[in-house]
DNA sequence: TTAATATTTCGATAATTGTCGAAATATAAT
DNA sequence: ATTATATTTCGACAATTATCGAAATATTAA
């Protein structure tokens, strides 16, 4: 991950339709979404959220899968802990902080 | 955290040079660091950079505290934390998935 | 009190993004 | 082949955001 990459998923993120339509597809689970129902959650208009889809897609934090003419949608989690992690990883310079919990990263807080 | 403070946090961390700036922060420690020493770092106008100081301020991504003249910027990681954990927060709905590692989140992961 | 340093506000312009209806495409069912 | 279902593309407009120079404010030093 660079800071290019990860700036565009977070932008992403940082719209509450897209931020709700994320963490709804994490909530639901790997095996993905069709289109449709994800609609019915959010209750927009197809286009809108076709758009917003799309945006995901394109960064890489949604996955999608087609059936049939049903489209399902799965969050990639691993591109979402790549970007939580790039958020941290020089965090406090190798000196120790007491804030962020360690996790195992060498050196950091 | 609310779905609409996590937003607006992701969408002012989702700026390439907000993002620069915030790392910068992360890795230099809960000290702080002076706003003359981000514009040296980042190499832009200030106007440019008291605009987006004041927009990490705000969502309380940033805390500032003054000295003199001089204004210092630290990163407020339990606000860091709070959005990160946002995102996850209801991941896979209580079933076990293997991708995020567990932390100690009850039923997830 | 005048000058120097540090940072913010103002104002204007350019650029990007969000929204949604209508039309288009893709796939399956009859 | 025709129709129905699922989803995307197009096009247009509204709204928000980014950028930066110039002027303003705040604080300290001389």
């Amino acid at each position: 991950m660079n800071i290019s990459d990860t700036a565009k998923c977070l932008a992403e993120l940082g719209h509450e339709t897209r931020l709700a339509l994320f963490r709804y597809l994490v909530k639901m689970g790997p095996a993905g979404v069709p289109v449709g129902s994800i609609q019915q959650e959010l209750d927009i208009p197809s286009s809108t959220l076709s758009h917003h889809i799309s945006k995901l897609t394109k960064v890489g934090l949604i996955v999608q899968q087609r059936d049939g003419r049903t489209l399902f949608c799965s969050p990639n989690l691993q591109k979402l802990q790549g970007v939580m992690d790039f958020l941290v990883d020089e965090c406090c310079q190798g000196s120790s902080c007491e804030i962020l919990e360690s996790k195992d990263k060498p050196g950091c807080c």
